[in-house]
DNA sequence: ATAATTGCCGAAACCGGTTTCGTTAGAAAT
DNA sequence: ATTTCTAACGAAACCGGTTTCGGCAATTAT
């Protein structure tokens, strides 16, 4: 276990010309319990002392130290995220300006911690609460069930999610409907002319990828397609894992001419998958996804992806956490946005049909056989 | 200017059943400065009471509330990190996953926030000093001659760069020998056979850019080339700017056939240049850059790179700066470390000779002249 | 004119820790 | 046996704020 406090010693505590509110109080000849009330505007001061609090105050450039207003208020002025390694990549540098500006403005901080596994996170979590590192938290990547809110919900911390969840009660969130993205998507496909349509999906633990396959089936649907299980692929995280899923689809005796993925990182797999059968993108196989992560547009063809725009995603929620912790009620924090398409090249008029495509692949794949069995 | 405090209520505050010290005490019939001296292992309290004391605030799970420690002690136990927006989109979830695992190790947290501009960064860093967010700052991309230096130096708080400085009189640091692999750049091109060799930096107001350039001319003057001032651009921070000095470079009387980018953004901006003069990058042009941004990976023909481990870095500059803080000399808190060669397919053998290659570009460029006159 | 109210501020308690200083008991020294 | 140390702890001050409570003067109601 982790010692409970450091001993070694520290620097030598500066005697620190910092003005406090004593210096203020003395200043001004008053007590430094009525220049406290003065500056948080309490109604038992009149205006012309609050006026003259508050204008020594920014004179002698007073700013209260924020932990020893917390002693007293329990509130530090702080926004906890806690990142789950790896996995979020993509957001977090333009997820962080976003929510780090708006906190900045509310004179707020963001305190951020990374774990690796889902149990650390929760400890982690727990220290800060116990020392009263963070009012409250932003939860990226809800989870359809998520203990995290499980445990901030019994220790009555507020909390605010980037995604919706199951259970929602006393549930404040900001979400980007995927569900919308994916059924344009869709749409737009067959309106290509593709009808054989493939899905690639991310782990269905998380919300957000629950929600992106309703929508994609909803399409589906709605264009008189009828769902093929097999075309669906979920479960995919990466890369690695998307070049995978697209070449078990392409292995179909119908594979499909387009496929939706629910993440531009799992598309960007489609790349090296689509290189090994020798087809081109945006010509023999379409596809889309989702997420406008910075690989995709360098990417040859650049990557069609419904773009998030995550740092307001980030300056949002620190809005709507900051509110809430303010007693704002939950339910009344809840927005949602949509993103936008970002169209690059990666999707196109089908030049195979599925049978034709299959043949392809298969003299491919035939060929490549050959080879190994050659060498 | 921001009011001093929120004047909004907050959510009532939990009456919070953490235990505080004062229960331990009682629990424990000791005085609470006796525990607090104990657990702090004060040379006044005998070891048979120091140990009684810590496993009764293991078993009652006692954690102090870091804000009430500040109150007396000055130090919160946090990291300030103020990152300049945009400008360093790459490195950040790796480095930041470095810092606040290291972080966390030692039961200290990791305060960020993000300024749009040089001067709105110095601002935040002096609130979160006179609040006391932050008890020290990791400072990442230095530049040559750096405000925030001085700022801190001025205020006697602790600092770590990431990179060096010029006045470097008591700092620490972590550096990325950058310089090595601009003169190993070099080296690998030379051996190909070219002779014509670019050079493409950042800003020389960062430090890095400032080492970078001194590597590669180093290596140019090694291998007996004769530097050219005409073959040398620098200011580029992105991949457009890295577009138009790529350009500006291939047209050139004597274009290079291989051209080293200080940095993989304005690397990126090459693939796009190459294209617009119809040359494949690996054969009629060469590139190879730094710093290992996964979009190099997923451009083609990939990038060759030198990869910088970001998260060892953050890592280590948390380390370091946790020593600095506790009281180490800055002069012994410096540490380098190298970037690794990430073989990609953008640099080969040269196909065209210099002027071969510009007699191409001229077509080209006369070509597509042609065409917007015809239009 | 007197009583009740209101506006406005000071005094002091309080938050949860840390640190200083004094005290006591037992051991060592004389 | 008395004095002197010393080890080990308690009591209380302290850190820089916030909040409660009480009191005084001026205003309003009766």
């Amino acid at each position: 276990m982790q010692s409970i406090r450091d001993t070694d010693k520290y620097l030598p505590f500066q005697s620190s010309n910092r003005v406090t509110i004593n210096h203020l109080a003395r200043e001004l000849g008053l007590a430094k319990g009525t220049v406290s009330k003065a500056l948080n505007k309490y109604p038992d001061i009149s205006d012309s002392t609050k006026l003259r609090v508050l204008k020594k105050a920014q004179e002698m450039d007073y700013r209260p130290l924020a932990h020893a207003q917390a002693i007293r208020t329990g509130r530090i002025r702080s926004i906890g995220i806690v990142f789950q390694a790896e996995s979020e990549r993509p957001f977090l540098a333009d997820f962080l300006a976003g929510v780090s500006q708006t906190a900045s403005e509310e004179s707020w901080t963001v305190t951020v911690a990374t774990s690796a596994t889902e149990e650390e996170v929760l400890l982690t979590m727990r220290r800060l609460i116990d020392e009263r590192k963070a009012d409250g938290f932003i939860l990226p990547r809800t989870k359809v069930i998520d203990p995290r809110v499980e445990l901030l919900r019994s220790e009555n911390i507020p909390f605010v999610l980037f995604g919706r969840t199951k259970n929602s009660t006393g549930c404040a969130w900001y979400d980007i409907l995927g569900e919308d993205s994916m059924y344009q998507a869709v749409e737009r496909l067959v309106g290509l002319g593709h009808r054989e349509i493939g899905f690639v999906n991310s782990n269905i633990n998380f919300n957000f990828a629950d929600l992106r396959l309703k929508g994609f089936l909803k399409a589906l649907n709605k264009f008189g397609i009828n769902a093929n299980d097999e075309l669906v692929v979920d479960g995919v995280m990466n890369p690695d894992q998307g070049r995978a899923a697209t070449k078990k689809l392409l292995l179909l005796p119908t594979p499909p001419t387009a496929i939706v993925y629910s993440t531009d990182m799992a598309a960007l797999g489609a790349y090296k998958a689509a290189a090994e059968f020798g087809l081109k993108i945006g010509k023999e196989i379409s596809i889309i996804s989702y997420d406008g992560v910075p690989e995709g547009a360098y990417a040859t063809p650049p990557l069609t992806t419904f773009k998030v725009d995550t740092k307001r995603a980030g300056a949002r929620l620190a809005a709507l956490l900051i509110a809430r912790i303010r007693g704002n009620a939950a339910e009344m924090l809840r927005e949602t946005d949509s993103a936008l398409l970002d169209q690059g090249q990666s999707e196109g008029l089908p030049v195979l049909s599925s049978s034709e495509l299959a043949c392809q692949i298969n003299k491919v794949k035939k060929f490549q056989e050959n080879q190994t069995t050659k060498t």
